[in-house]
RNA sequence: GCCCCUGUGGCGGAAUUGGUAGACGCGCUCGACUCAAAAUCGAGUUCCGCAAGGAGUGCCCGUUCGAGUCGGGCCAGGGGCACCA
């Protein structure tokens, strides 16, 4: 056995070795139960960092793990390929999406190979294959057909000089990245998911996730967002606008005696019909419409308002009437685009009356005492009694709420009612590199979903990013075709899917990949759910909301017959490193950092941040791996930081992974040296590696890598110090299986040269024995007054009085008390003794 | 503004139901080996103190025989949502 560890060699052999045997290959049909173990698929952006490799580590421990322990693991890989950044180069660099799509995978491919991952390559795809995207248009077309896809208008941000739209990440300071020209709001009619339709089911099925994160748990609630309230509608008084009355909804109808005006959105239908007469409101309107939406505007903005001069009839008292207004901030897209104002009790009100001179009335106060108190400085939406409110004086809030629905509901002018915060899911882009939405639009027969055999809708792939636009649009021929129903000319639909639907089913994809269909049910319900699924917090509500609602939607029409596919989240943390800049604010590499300095040049070292391209401190796989070898890399991305949190990149970090590598490589050596007797028992050693193993398990299970870390070096110290014996030979032999999930090259280099038979990924995970579990002697802590003063070490179960009686003879003890009795002595058999004095 | 998370040595971080705070790693110090270095091995490493001892898990208060852990009130950092009625 060679005296140091070569990664160089080992890393290829062995990665040759898994590959030709197909040890990680997957099979559909064995009788092991299975587990999906599944990282979210790399954007192939170009190249990957060390970053990446983290997450994809963490699934392939999890992966070795499981197959050790006798699973048949699935544990895919493939590409999310559609997006914008290959539509930015292929006009910046003139070079097709397609293509510079595809080079990107094959460097990430080869990237990630580096790492020795234990995945099934045999199931890769990207979702910008035909024979992806075909299917998922399948889907969508069963998804139409069901009903769960309409058509709006909609607003997007459109940039008149590029002609295209624009995402909101695109705009910057009101104005396109690209052509700097101030962006406009345009209506475009657009295709919209019916993820609403889910949003109880949604909401209701997270309380099941319970091995998903708290925090992301309670992200997609806010999300989803449920309010209930109700629902009332305001009888117009006097001259009409063409509506009799109109719906407001309210959170709080216990405040509704509270009430001093009523105000609509903009975009409502009544203020727009005010608008066409009165050329003031719609002038009012278009100021509104001016503003921006950025976080920073919204909280400065000033309450708006325009009088109507209409006014409503409050609908518990017919003399009682309100005025309307035009106001900014009211929101046509949540509830019902118009509200009833209760200056008293909610902030926004609050503002907008000061500022118009309405009313502010109290009607909930802490107690009766208080009804006569004004509101004054601020709103005041907590709790209290009602008063000033006829019938619902001396009500809590929630029976007044209660109170109030009843009555509506009784009368007939309201109900009490739920609305939500998600909206439905917009899928159109105006944009080519992306799955072609499989409808034709038809003069005479409307929009009609493609049949089946006329899928898939394949891009073309002579296109023009030349012009500005859409290049699908302006196709010379593409979008001509015939109405499947009626055979007339027909336009395809030019807008292309949002690149979230492409990563809402691929888990499924994985899982069977038939020819013929988007995937086999039975084939794939065998491999569903996920049982692991790991990824970024980035994700934590579109990505794993939109996958949520799709497995849904497909248990709906009865393609699948299961609700969530993701049964274990895990969101890892980023992997950061040290950013350095020059005088002029520009992002130095490292290595330009340190030129710069010997040349006498200011450098700034910068923050620590999450690795970029456009920071320079991105870390690559292959001089990594060519230095130390795949297991030093996966061993220090593992160590260190729990998975969750951010883990700093470092030199001494990746140096001290190596040296652990070869320290295993010379554990393993010296053990088939055979330096002195292999016979023996160690019962210590025995005892140390069975907790070893106990522990290793359990932390591998729960993903604290960064604990199942430390638990092999506890092992490793104690083998070192342990003198030769048979209980030596085994624990070497099973620390090997311990790591071999976690560093595989040195473990299979290892197992081999010690002559062990067949692959060590084969090898079964080594099983904990209970009795050695138990250590036959523990060390007691002798406190008094639960200040600890000794230790000393008592057989494993001893009874109460024998450690009283021990801690009572204690020198310090006695010192302590001096004579003095105790007041009490309290015992935790096995842990300590505590003497109150 | 609302909701949530985190705070432990020089650093990353460990600590069952409240029960010996600082496992393990990095770094550092001293020593062995070596002509020397690297590698490796051994000892030490929370702070103050020669020691005995004392202090100590962001801060203050509380519950308890006993609090990093539980409760209340602050402070700091991070994240999510945001004119959502």
């Amino acid at each position: 056995m060679a005296s140091r560890f070569n990664p160089l060699k080992a890393d290829a052999h062995w990665q040759k070795v898994w590959e030709e045997g197909g040890t990680f290959r997957a099979a559909d049909e064995s009788g092991r139960p299975k587990s999906y173990i599944l990282e979210m698929f790399p954007y192939p952006s170009g190249r990957i960092h060390v970053g990446h490799g983290r997450n994809y580590v963490m699934g392939d421990v999890l992966a070795r793990h499981k197959r050790m322990q006798g699973f048949e693991v699935l544990h895919p890989m493939g590409w999310d390929a559609f997006g914008m950044p290959a539509e930015n180069a292929a006009i910046e660099r003139k070079v097709h999406p397609g293509e510079w799509t595809r080079a990107n995978i094959a460097t990430m491919r080869e990237q990630l190979k580096l790492l020795g991952l234990a995945l099934d390559w045999s199931r890769e795809f990207a979702t910008c294959d035909p024979s992806y995207y075909g299917h998922e248009q399948a889907l969508f077309v069963d998804l139409f057909e069901a009903g769960l896809v309409y058509r709006k208008e909609s607003e997007v941000n459109w940039d008149p000089v590029d002609m295209t739209v624009l995402a909101n990440e695109q705009v910057i300071d009101g104005r396109g990245w690209r052509s700097g020209a101030p962006v406009e709001r345009r209506k475009l009619s657009q295709w919209f998911l019916k993820i609403t339709d889910f949003a109880e089911e949604l909401l209701e099925g997270l309380a099941g996730l319970d091995q998903w994160p708290e925090k992301v748990r309670l992200m997609q609630e806010n999300w989803i967002g449920k309010s209930r309230g109700m629902r009332f509608r305001f009888g117009i008084s006097g001259p009409k606008p063409g509506m009799e009355s109109f719906e407001v909804f309210t959170t709080r109808p216990d405040t509704i005696f509270g009430s001093s005006f009523a105000a609509l959105s903009p975009d409502h239908p009544i203020a727009l019909a005010i608008a066409k007469a009165d050329p003031e409101a719609a002038a009012f309107i278009a100021e509104c419409k001016r503003g921006g939406t950025t976080a920073a505007e919204l909280e400065t903005a000033e309450k708006l308002g325009f009088d109507t001069g209409l006014k409503v009839v409050h609908p518990l008292d017919p003399d009682w009437l309100l005025p309307v207004y035009i106001a900014n901030f009211v929101l046509m897209d949540y509830g019902t685009g118009a509200i009833f104002g209760v200056p008293g009790h909610d902030q926004r009100d609050f503002e907008f009356a000061g500022k118009y001179g309405l009313p502010i009335r109290r009607v909930v106060a802490a107690s009766d005492e208080d009804a006569n108190k004004p509101v004054e400085g601020e709103a005041e939406p907590g709790e209290g009694v009602l008063v000033n409110s006829r019938f619902l004086d001396g009500m809590d809030v929630e029976a007044a709420k209660a109170a109030v629905i009843a009555r509506a509901e009784a009368e007939g002018w309201g109900e009490g009612t739920t609305v939500w915060r998600l909206r439905d899911w917009g899928v159109s882009r105006q944009r080519y590199w992306g799955t072609p939405i499989p409808i034709v639009h038809c003069g005479g027969c409307g929009a009609v979903p493609l049949p089946k055999d006329q899928l898939p809708v394949v891009l073309p792939e002579d296109i023009d990013f030349e012009t500005p636009g859409n290049p699908l649009d302006r196709h010379p021929t593409w979008k001509h075709v015939a109405c499947p129903r009626c055979g007339g000319e027909a336009v395809r639909e030019t807008d292309t899917l949002d690149t979230f639907v492409d990563s809402s089913w691929y888990f499924i994809r994985f899982a069977s990949q038939p020819a013929d269909r988007p995937f086999d049910k039975a084939t794939a319900e065998r491999w569903l759910p996920v049982d692991q699924y790991i990824g970024g917090v980035e994700h934590a509500i579109l990505h794993l909301l939109y996958a949520r609602f799709w497995t849904r939607a497909l248990q709906h029409i009865g393609m699948l017959d299961m609700a969530e596919p993701f049964q274990g989240l895990f969101t890892q943390g980023m992997v950061t490193h040290r950013t350095y800049q020059d005088a002029g604010g520009n992002w130095l590499l490292p290595e330009e950092a340190d030129e710069a300095k010997a040349a006498g040049r200011t450098v700034t070292p910068g923050r620590i941040e999450k690795m970029s391209k456009s920071k320079k401190n991105v870390i690559p796989p292959e001089p990594i791996v060519a230095q130390y070898g795949a297991d030093a890399l996966r061993w220090f991305l593992l160590s260190d930081s729990p998975p969750e949190r951010d883990l700093q990149w470092t030199d001494a970090g990746i140096e001290g992974a190596w040296r652990f590598v070869q320290r295993l490589w010379r554990l393993a050596s010296a053990d088939e040296a055979g330096e002195g007797e292999h016979a023996g028992e160690d019962r210590a050693l025995d005892r140390k590696l069975h907790q070893t193993i106990a522990a290793m398990g359990a932390n591998i299970e729960a993903l604290a890598f960064n604990k199942a870390v430390a638990n092999i070096y506890e092992l490793a110290n104690a083998i070192e110090k342990a003198p030769a014996s048979a209980s030596r030979r085994v624990a070497v032999e099973t620390m090997l299986r311990l790591v071999a999930p976690m560093a595989p090259h040195v473990a299979e280099e290892a197992w081999a040269a010690t002559g062990r038979n067949g692959l060590i990924a084969d090898a079964p995970w080594p099983e904990a024995d209970p009795a050695l579990l138990i250590e036959d002697e523990v060390t007691i802590a002798i406190q008094v007054n639960g200040k600890l003063r000794d230790t000393e070490t008592a057989p494993k179960g001893a009874p109460k009085e024998d450690l009283e009686a021990m801690a009572l003879s204690n020198e310090a003890v006695q010192r302590i008390l001096a004579g003095a009795a105790p007041k009490k002595v309290i015992v935790v058999p096995d842990r300590l003794v505590n003497v109150v004095a």
